[in-house]
DNA sequence: TTCATCTTTGACATGTTTGTCAAAATTGAC
DNA sequence: GTCAATTTTGACAAACATGTCAAAGATGAA
């Protein structure tokens, strides 16, 4: 091998996740992220071929980080502690990110399907899918069967799609804190008072 | 008055709403408004001064329908019943639509923010205000707190939430019957068996 | 050091989109 | 019928996007 490459990839993925996170895929240009990453754009089709392939590099490495965040959460036994945990740090990611937030970015791609492509599609429907099985798997003990208002798979689309549902309010009031009061509520009915140990 | 406008506006209005509501506010190009109404790019130009304009105008259309259905929906004084003819409508509004079905615009649109401007942005939040509170007020009934799990209000606002969640399941599924199957939970835990009449 | 191989660079070709405008066409009011 | 107000039309200018490519530059291996 010769003619190696002068970026750091690691570093430059870093940028063109935060590139697309912050605008969504279709609004995010080959210029917005040779700007961000300081890699001129041809460097980018060289090594990346197109937008599309890029796009789910990054976006892999923001799967592996999410499904993480989510697995810590979801480690405690106690179901209410998890699911507390969890929409916190759902919550959380949505939150962050420069002055205006980010918003979540499995959400804004979702939203662009079917435009965004078969390819693009398929990694976010598994990203839901690996989101759901966390958590099926979380509430499928003794403990929290007894707890729940419904079987754990059900609990479990009812939970990923309420945290979709958190996401779009996100982008709309951008308060965090709303968010997780109504969590905090999202819970409560999931694990009603009468089914719960003192 | 002179020189009269060539084209229907009622037609061009539903052409244009129906284009935005398929790509999106920024996916949707004024070319693709003209082509789908008929009327040149610079009528449109000359008559509704830019995109955003003729968005907020197709918008209203959307929006006065869509709480015109929750109103019906939420007609029925049981909460049962209501709540469930309101989730059915709302995954109906979501589900039809061209071969591939065009989602939630509100959604959509929701998640375009902040880029979409300052004017969709006060625009969508009025939309979800007014939802919410015509859910709110059909909560509020002494027979529906009866049967609730928790406060109207925030039950209100877990069901907005909620049918948002929806809107970003049907892009990445697009399978009604796999979300009127979630509302039917989701209904169920709102009003628990327990507090159920028979 | 040489060289084959890969990367970088900047330019190019192509297409899309926005918004403007002058000229032509239309039409209600008089 | 005339005319003034308004719309329609098609062309234009300016940005911005994608993807390609030849030439120049860099480098590991021999």
């Amino acid at each position: 091998m010769a003619g190696t490459r002068q970026f750091d990839e690691e570093a430059l993925l870093e940028a063109a996740l935060e590139t697309f996170w912050q605008n969504g895929f279709a609004a995010t240009s080959m210029i917005d992220v040779a700007e961000a990453t300081g890699v001129q754009r041809g460097s980018l089709y060289n090594a990346y071929g197109d937008k599309e392939q890029l796009f789910l590099l990054a976006f892999e490495r923001y799967s592996g980080r999410f499904l993480d965040s989510v697995r810590q959460a979801l480690s405690n036994p106690d179901p209410a502690v998890a699911l507390t945990a969890l929409f916190k740090g759902v919550v959380a990611n949505m939150s962050k990110g420069g002055p205006s937030s980010r918003g979540c970015l499995t959400t804004k791609t979702a939203i662009e399907l079917p435009l965004a492509g078969k390819a693009i599609e398929a990694r976010v429907k598994r990203l839901i899918e690996d989101f759901t099985a966390l958590i099926r798997d979380a509430l499928s003990t003794p403990a929290a069967r007894r707890m729940l208002s419904c079987e754990p798979d059900v609990a479990a689309d009812l939970a990923v799609t309420f945290t979709r549902g958190l996401a779009v309010m996100e982008r709309a009031y951008r308060n965090p804190r709303h968010l997780e009061k109504m969590s905090e509520q999202f819970v409560r009915i999931l694990l009603p008072e009468g089914k719960r140990r003192r």
